[in-house]
DNA sequence: ATGGCGTGGTAGCCACGA
């Protein structure tokens, strides 16, 4: 089973890219963010075209998330339950693959701006709500893998220059421990578990050559319950589609059960 | 390094991203 994550940064701009992607790279998942645009907009039968089935959680102009399957999706839900939030940020669904029944969460984390504006509490008042919501969809779901754009460098070496963005948003000590207590559920970084001390970001700066000078962050993340991280056969970066012509700033991350 | 780019909404350049 391969599944993979993406922040397109618009479905609107980008759905070409995504349907080549698809074709080429053949995930039976694949989880988008920011596709910023509202559910009567989400290309569906683009989707379907190519054999796949699709669920979007979205709005205008920002945020919104996606699920696109092979497999028939269950169970849909929408936003973290319990949380007043206006943002399109979280979609979930069941899937039945060859490794049995897993849930499916799908993320876009706010980015937070700075550690001293309004948006970075609101950050880690989402995170601390989506941890507690995550802790009692285990009890009921024993498998699960959480992917998507988590806004979050958990270690120094996710960072092309820790020094300059010391205490910064993405990197600081508040955010690393927010993203620590879902690991401390017992999920695993599957790109960190694969690849130990591998230096590979999924994002990159638009401005300042950002890509070609490689300044960069790995701040999306596939995580998996202990169960699979035992059966995850690879984790990659695919820098593919960040070279092609405008592209998002994200690019794919990848894991193969 | 506090800008530079890109996207979307709106009709002014502004909000937002990371």
């Amino acid at each position: 089973m391969k599944l993979a994550t993406w922040n397109v940064n618009s479905l609107t701009v980008r759905l070409s890219q995504v349907e080549e992607w698809i074709k080429k790279a053949k995930p039976d998942l694949l989880l988008l963010q920011e596709t910023k645009q509202e559910n009567i907009k989400f290309p569906h039968e683009a989707i379907n075209a190519l054999g796949y089935k699709s669920i979007h959680n979205g709005q205008k102009t920002y945020n919104g998330v996606a699920i696109i399957s092979k497999y028939e999706l269950l169970d849909i839900q929408n936003n973290i339950p319990g949380f007043e939030d206006g943002q399109k940020r979280m979609i979930a669904a069941t899937v039945n693959t060859n490794h049995g029944k897993i849930r499916i969460v799908c993320v876009y984390v706010p980015n937070g701006q700075s550690v001293d504006s309004d948006k970075y509490f609101y950050k880690l008042d989402w995170l601390k709500h989506f941890t507690l919501w995550l802790k009692n969809e285990m009890l009921s779901h024993p498998d699960i893998i959480i992917a998507g754009d988590f806004n979050i460098a958990p270690q120094d070496i996710d960072c092309h220059d820790p020094e300059a963005w010391k205490n910064n948003v993405l990197v600081s000590k508040r955010e690393r421990e927010a993203f620590q207590k879902i690991i401390d559920l017992g999920f695993s970084d599957s790109f960190r578990a694969m690849n130990p001390s591998e230096i590979q970001y999924s994002w990159w700066d638009y401005r300042m050559a950002g890509f070609r000078r490689n300044l960069g962050m790995r701040i999306d993340h596939i995580l998996t319950n202990k169960n699979l991280i035992n059966k995850v056969t690879m984790s990659a970066i695919d820098k593919e589609p960040r070279k092609s012509e405008r592209p998002s700033d994200h690019t794919p991350v990848i894991i193969e059960i």
